[in-house]
Parts: structure tokens; sequence; C-alpha cells
DNA sequence: CTGAAAGCGCTTACAG
DNA sequence: CTGAAAGCGCTTACAG
């Protein structure tokens, strides 16, 4: 109510603008944004009084304006389907380092795994006119793909590999993932083995993992003696309550593969205050390689997605435009099963 | 170069406006505004005429010209220290959801804890005219404060509470964190006590931390049997070498407070390693309570600061904008002394 | 309920 | 090296 009657719509107190900067500086408007743009153009004697009233002044760019009379936003849009999980903080932070240093400005929106969310949040993003966006996956409603085609920007489908990419792709192969998890334990010899998830139905990189996980039990003859999608968000105590239910159970266990390490961490918690020995009498294999998995003990076997290579290599795709050099189109980045303690 | 000629700065192809929609509808520019902002506002009749045209055309509104119209950004600013730490992230993830809801777009930039990066950060998000700033911690630079002060939109400062803060601050005091993490550790009849940090230099929260912790040990006739701002970033195996380090050390040690939970989790991973027992050898305790601390073997005695509440209560203060009900202007959300296995 | 005018704060050309 | 004009794509406020 303090700013009823400051005119029309309180218009922005406070708000200086380079009008301001120029009167001040007791030079054309032009002049301003030349000393502040590309200092270079300007006499040194202008830049230097342009400066100074700009301190004196605080001013600060309006970026709407810029973006607007320019057609540069310096923005590039990450879409992550969860802002809270590790995973994809790593990968936002690794392609805002090498954003950043390039004056773009990073701007993350989660869809919470849900893909009518993504088409929302990508209608809602590209309102910003980025200059890129880099999502996760690459499974997307018709009219999310069909938008983010019409955007014509770069378009990084970052962490799986496909075959019909929007524009650029980099990932690698989830169903592999799963084989080369399983394989892993058929090869230690484990044969009564349980798959552990979460939030299923709604990530699919994560069932292609799984997918490909029972393809090669079944090519040893084996099939999943336990199989569950747990109640719950992904996370550390979801995955110490799913182990800790199927200590409960029945089922005689001597191996499980947990969809994610997050899952993997928590199961290997529950089992240990279980009383069972990993991986004497349990093995645990994750996916992700957390930067936790390698420190407790024991420590985790898992399969590492290089998840800062994604973001870096996202990143610079961006900044390189479209993918028009086609043997750059599609980056697998591979992966890599780690050994450790777990199993 | 495959639009060089397209006209004068090859003007955004692709990018429908307003105008293309009327022209299509077949009415005015004001007409198809509204019957996106306040479809109430506009008969049935040209609203679905409108409508399918939006549609056919595959508009999608610019915000900068919106923005830039009618001097409302909708955009939130986060300022972290860190994007890839869990305890960050947690706190956007928050403050997003209960700002998305209202139309928001929540904008995270980082200062890699450095005061001079988080002035630049600064002087950078204010060109894009947000509604409402959320920085993290209490201590910035003079030049800092001024912008803040001057851009006239709510400020909160997160996560600490201090004396004399811009606008609104929520948080904790972190100096009674290191008190009660010291009392407790006394409590147990532990008397060789360590502190295990890194990245100390740059986090005045932590350091206050540290500082409280020191006061307690103090009173008890106590000093730090080992105190080590351990080299490398703050994280899990950062935590787990401080450990192996210590260990190594011909100091007798029987308590450790390590200065935050990703240290703590790698520290318990390395003392098991190592072959001690915790808590019976070694008792250890962190800070924040990450998902995480609970769900480890041993589980990780802590101490919570409600980083969601404090993200969630952020962006409620912005969103009813600057503190002026003076109750409000500082909120003390506490901390919990969580005490579970590992002490 | 609908629309033509003016303007938001910049940058892009184009003149000097 | 410097500046006045035009325009970016919207919304506000004012008429009908």
């Amino acid at each position: 109510m303090t700013d009823a009657k400051d005119g029309p719509r309180a218009r922005k107190r406070g708000s200086v603008t380079l009008k301001d900067v120029a009167r001040e500086a007791g030079v054309g408007i032009m002049t301003v944004s030349r000393a502040i743009n590309s200092p270079d153009a300007v006499s040194e004697r202008l830049r230097q009084r342009v400066d100074d009233a700009v301190t004196a002044l605080g001013y600060v760019p309006n970026r709407w304006a810029g973006s607007l009379a320019s057609s540069r936003s310096r923005l590039v849009t990450v879409i992550v389907p969860s802002l809270s999980s590790g995973v994809f903080s790593e990968i936002v932070s690794a392609a805002d380092a090498v954003l950043t240093p390039h004056g773009y400005q990073v701007m993350v929106s989660n869809t919470s795994f849900s893909l009518d969310d993504e088409e929302a949040v990508c209608r809602k993003v590209l309102g910003w006119r980025p200059e890129g966006v880099i999502i996760s996956g690459i499974d997307h409603n018709p009219a999310t793909r069909e938008m983010l085609l019409q955007a014509e920007i770069p378009v990084v489908e970052a962490l799986e590999l496909g075959d019909d990419p929007i524009d650029i792709n980099i990932g690698i192969s989830h169903i592999d993932v799963g084989r080369t998890a399983a394989r892993h334990l058929v090869e230690r010899g484990r044969r009564r083995i349980a798959f552990i998830g979460a939030e299923m139905a709604l990530d699919f990189r994560a069932q292609r993992r799984r997918a490909g996980f029972r393809e090669v039990l079944a090519q040893s003859g084996l099939d999943l003696v336990y199989d569950v999608d747990h109640p719950g968000r992904v996370g550390y105590s979801t995955g110490a309550r799913a182990m800790e239910r199927m200590l409960a159970s029945a089922v005689q266990i001597d191996a499980v593969f947990c969809v994610n390490d997050e899952l993997a961490v928590g199961a290997v918690g529950a089992a240990l205050r279980g009383g069972r020995q990993v991986p004497g009498d349990l093995a645990i294999i994750g996916f992700n390689d957390l930067d936790l998995s390698a420190e407790i003990f024991p420590s985790l076997t898992t399969i590492r997605l290089p998840r800062k290579e994604v973001g870096r290599l996202a990143a610079e795709a961006v900044l390189a435009g479209h993918g028009s050099d086609s043997a750059r189109k599609r980056v697998d980045v591979g992966f890599e099963l780690v050994v450790r303690e777990s199993t």
C-alpha cells in the first residue's frame, strides 16, 4: 500500500535505466550501451565517465529489454526429473561450470518424472526463449517433441541413447547396464537373485535396466526370485525399508540388483543391521556410482555413468549450436562396472 | 550459415508472435493477450478461436516482452554456495515446490563459497529483475548488501541467523550447533576429542560451528586433541581421507566432530575399514542430518537443520513480499540433536 | 466484451 | 568514436 500513488503502476521505483546513466554521464544512451557491452569501441575518457555514472547510480542492465532487443537470451534450460537427487544436480553443476564462463545463465526445471509435467515445464521454459535445452532421457510426449523441434535451438537429450533423437543425444544404453549387472552377479556364482526398485512406473531408464538384467538372467536359466517396486520415493530410506522387507520374507536370496545407488546404499545399511554379511550372505550391486558409494563400508559395487561428462558434453553441444556435425549428434559416453567390496 | 540472408539478423525464424496469432484468429492482439492471461474476460466464442490459433501455430508467449511490459518477471533467484551438494539442492527443491504452483520460475546460481563470486553472481542475476532473492548465509561483501538493498525486492538470507539482516532472515545459530555437539560428546564421557573440517576458510557457518564446539570443550577443561581442515572439497571421500590420516597419526582419540554429515559419513566408513569400532573406539557426530545419515550402519548421530522448512519458509517470505511484518523478519527454525548409533 | 495507442528498456542498423 | 530513429513482443490504461 505504501506505493499506491507513486504514479502509473508504481513504476518500478529504484529502477535505474540506461537513460538515467546517460544523463548522469552527459552522453547518449548508445554510448552507455557500448561502454558496457563493448568497452573497446568507446573512447577512454567517455568510458570512464560512464563507468562512474554506472557505479554512482548502481545501474544494473535490464536483461529483459536487452534480450528482447537483441534476440539473445543467454539462457540455457536444463530439465531434470528431480532437483533433490544428487545424480541430477551433478549434471546441472557440470553444465553450469561450462556455460557460466561463456556468459550463459542456467535455468533448471524439474518434471517429477512425469511426462505430462515435462510437457508443461517445457512449454513454460520456452517462453523464456532459451538458446538451448538440455533434457533428461529420450521419452517425451509427442507434444513435447514437437515444441522442442519448433524452437529451432539446440536440444540435448541426455543420459540415455535413443533411436530417434530430437537433435543431439548424449548417454548410454540402460539395457546394457542391466545386462552388465546381471553378468557380474552370475559370474560371481550367485543364483538366487533379487531386484529392488522404486518409482519404477515413471522411470523408463530404470525399467530398461531391469529388463536388461532379467534378459541375461534368463540366458543363464535364472529368473528373479524376488522382485519389488517398493512404495515410496527413490532414496536411501526406501532402499533400507525394501531390504528389511526382503529379509523378512521367506525367500532365500544371495544377491540383489538395486536399480540405483541410493537404494543400494540404504539396502547395504539395512542388510548389515539385519545381521547379514555383505557380500558373504548377500551381494549387492547398484547403479550410478555416487561419490558416497566408494566410501561406505563395505564399499558398493556399482555401474558408473560418467555424469559430469554428460553434463559437460551437453553444455558444449549447446554452445556449438545444432548438432549439424552428424558425427557429434549421438555420443555414447559409455559406462563402467566398478567392482568393490559389496559383491 | 543457412540463415545468412533470412533478413535483418535472421529475425528469429519460427518465432510466432501475438500478432501472428491475432491474424490467424481474425481478432486484435489484445484479445489474444486476454484470452491467454485472463480467459474469463473474453467471450467464449473468441476464446475458442484464439485457442485454436495458438495451437495451430504452436505459439509460446515471449516472457521477455511480457516481463518488460508488465514489470513482473515471475522469477525468484536462489543463490547457494554449491549446486552439487545435496544440502543446498534440497533447499532449492523445497523453495521450488512452493514457488512453481504460484507461477514463479526459480533461477539458481552458485557462488562456490566465494564472497567475490557471490557479488558477481548477484549483479548478474539482478539483471533478470527477479521478484525475490533467497541467498545463503549472512556473510556478504558490502557491495552485495548494497545491491540487494537497492533492488527493493524481498531478500531472504537463509540458513544462519545474523544480527543485521538485509531484509528477511531464516535460519539457526551455528555457534549453538557446535556447542550442542560438544555437550553431547562430553556427556557421553568422551575426553580425547577431534575436529574434522574441509574448505573451512570459505565456510563461515562451519567456522562458527567449530568455534561453539571449542567453547564448550574449554568449559569442561578440554581442548581439541586433533584439529584438521583437510585439503580437498567437502565430500564423502574427503571425510574418509581425513579419517584415515587421523587414524594413522599417533594421537589417541575417542570422539570426532565432523563439521558436516558428508565428512562424517566418509569418516565412519574409513573408521570401520580401519578396524575401529564405532562408537566403541570412536564416537562420530556430524551436522545436517542427510537422508542417508539414518540409514548407514552404524547410523550417524548428527544435528538436524530443517532444510526443507528453510526452503519453504524462504519461498513463502518472498511471496509475502518484504518483511514488513517485523515479527516475521527473523525466524529461528531451530535445530535438533539426533542421537543415533555412532555416539 | 473488444481494440488502437503508447511505452516498457534495451540493441540494431544507419548516419554523421 | 558518437547519437537519433526504429523496433523487439508484449501489457497497461484508455476508449468505445
